[in-house]
DNA sequence: CAAAACAAGAACATGAGTAGAACATTACGA
DNA sequence: TCGTAATGTTCTACTCATGTTCTTGTTTTG
């Protein structure tokens, strides 16, 4: 699927993201690679993306995600991933035309995935993939779903990349549980819960991550392991 | 299914991705297959690709992805067996039993997301991204949904890279609707839908694409433009 | 606000890789 | 034996991947 290049570059920009938290700018990508031009880094990213390996934003320096690896680089099945890239989309005249249509007259549809009018590449997500899961392991009440888990974040809670934790959906926690939290209402994450007075720690399992401090209402929680 | 040789190929191909992440080339699949010639290989992999045992990118190089195995190789199959994480009992060397338990006291969970254990990163698929469309493109009775376009091959329909497509879901097609067919059940692709007898022609409104037939068992509806 | 940093991408060159036509050969079943 | 499908081979045409240099905008920052 991917060419030695295309590769060598997504595995570096992931091991950037692992090491630092943050991705490489163009030059970095240049030198990783010993180019002497970012204009080649530049369609290597375009075929990244058109692969569906990483997604990223228009115009944001360092903007970019690795969305799934090659096999070859780590198990990662990618299901689908239900989101969407294109922070700009500064024109394009369909979509710009349909979206300044008055919002009375809308209405919400989820968008629940890709389709490819050339190469069919992605199922839809009615077909979304599923685990089988014991029953025991499902507390008999509430709603329950199963997340797989990207980053290494909890590596000492034996929580490793690539394992597929089951959440029972809940909006309350406990000391010390772990917990699906939404920060700031977008940002979705796997981390262990405290609460102390107003603020909320949320903490990882892994020494090379710091605990984040949040003020109590700009995290949700969302689940719990 | 196969004949011998295309297994050969495949199981070269297969095991090239296994060693070295990257798919190997015509020229080197000729090498391998000891042949003189690449047009043997093109049509071999063509038709592995009729038969869904790979799926590939057009005119993009080593872009060929192995789908599935025959029975005959499955021994070969990498397990990708993720660990299933009970938040109840967090400790670690029960996951192969806890695989085999009887399938009776099972359920299945929808797999519905990701989530980032390390850097945040994506929201989960509660927070789907939601479209907004306006009304009158919605047809008043049945279910819709939105679908991100990839891949130019509806380009004469107007319809282009990125652009967003609101579907409503059916199983049945007129000729010449645009419709979300679901190819040997698991290709999902947008195309001109046609109907000649017993034979389904989906054909793309772009030259560079060619029309595919296939026997009308082999394709499913699943929404229409 | 201006400078610095960074991304987008046009233009050009070259080698790598894919598509497919045309024709010969072989194996196998009706 | 004839016909068909699978294979081999050769050749040609075309597309893609990559490297390079430069130019044009955008974003971030001092």
């Amino acid at each position: 699927m991917l060419t030695k290049k295309q590769r060598d570059l997504l595995e570096f920009i992931h091991k950037r993201v692992q090491k630092d938290g943050v991705p490489p700018s163009f030059d970095e990508m240049k030198e990783a690679l010993d180019l002497r031009s970012k204009s080649g880094i530049h369609r290597l990213i375009t075929a990244l993306e058109e692969r569906g390996f990483i997604r990223r934003l228009a115009h944001r320096a360092r903007a970019i995600e690795v969305v799934k690896l090659p096999d070859s680089l780590g198990e990662m099945k990618t299901g689908f991933t239900p989101k969407l890239i294109d922070g700009g989309k500064p024109d394009g005249p369909a979509p710009t035309a349909a979206r300044k249509i008055d919002s009375s007259q809308s209405q919400q549809l989820p968008l629940i995935g890709r389709i490819a009018a050339g190469i069919p590449m992605e199922a839809i997500a009615d077909d979304a993939q599923q685990v089988t899961v014991p029953a025991q392991m499902l507390s008999g009440q509430g709603q329950h779903y199963a997340l797989e888990v990207k980053g290494d974040s909890m590596i000492n809670a034996g929580i490793n990349e690539g394992d597929i934790v089951v959440i029972r959906e809940t909006n309350t926690a406990e000391n010390g549980d772990i917990v699906v939290a939404q920060i700031e209402g977008y940002e979705a994450t796997l981390k262990r819960f405290k609460r102390m007075g107003d603020v909320v720690a949320l903490e990882a399992a892994n020494p090379a991550y710091e605990t984040r401090m949040l003020p109590i209402g700009h995290v949700k929680v969302q689940g719990r392991l």
